[in-house]
DNA sequence: TCAAGTATTTTGATAATCAAATAGTTCTAT
DNA sequence: ATAGAACTATTTGATTATCAAAATACTTGA
């Protein structure tokens, strides 16, 4: 198994899971900013803006429109920091955590299908070998 | 190696190249959308707008606004097609033939990163059973 | 030929994004 | 105690991405 192969096929895996991600959270009626938006919140829990930010990967100027379009839709909300007054916590409403769970389902259902063909033994080497690599990466 | 374990590192697994393609995407000047229009159509070879945009996955409205970019930045460049009047052939300059070389150097460099820790052995069954996921979805 | 179909662009609208400027708050060093 | 530095979030101004629907230019089939 040469890099270039290994490269190519796991950009192919990628380019798959994209693609899947992206048509599931489209019909979902958000943009694939505020999907991922929700699911680092459901994952953090209550957070500040700059740290959401960070975890995102934008500018906070960035974020303030996106939670501002996800507290129009009712997915979230911004609590005033009782330590620090200029900061807010990002908190999911319960319509934003029945979206997180249902988009957690949707992550259970594409791995049930993608490692559908495996025998019990290729999934144990699969999990196995992927945790080595996300520890190093 | 239960389903839901499964599912968190892949998730995480995919996490982790998004971020590490978009940091280097931006480090080069280019949008995310830009970079993925060069890796296709460098995959592609000279291909009509409505093909590049079903590839792509976007309406052939956005395409022509991002190839009006990327022609601007001489990346690649519209060639009428000669036996379709309406279509034009989208085509990689000299440029864009460069840049998708680096970038496909990046993925190589980026696979021997992820798989640095893992045994001969391990990588090759790594290889065979993403091969055999991607066969089927 | 001409109507229907196709490839692309344009238009009008919303959203994402950044850097830089701003406003309010906290922290620090004297 | 307080002045100034540092920090959190928002706003502003600009570019880009995106879609649906309308418009334009061309091809095709009857």
């Amino acid at each position: 198994m040469d890099l270039k192969h290994l490269s190519k096929i796991i950009v192919e895996f990628y380019e798959k899971l994209s693609s899947w991600e992206e048509s599931v959270v489209r019909d979902s009626g958000l943009t694939t900013a505020q999907a991922h938006t929700i699911e680092i919140v459901g994952h953090a829990g209550p957070v500040k803006m700059k740290d959401l930010a960070q975890k995102i990967g934008v500018t906070t100027g960035t974020l303030t429109v996106a939670v501002d379009r996800l507290e129009e839709k009712k997915l979230l909300v911004r609590q005033p920091c009782k330590t620090d007054r200029r900061a807010y916590l990002i908190e999911l409403t319960d319509s934003g955590r029945k979206y997180f769970k249902q988009h957690h389902n949707f992550h259970i259902k594409m791995t049930q299908e993608i490692v559908a063909d495996l025998t019990d033994e290729e999934q144990q080497v699969f999990g196995k070998i992927l945790e080595k690599m996300l520890k190093k990466i």
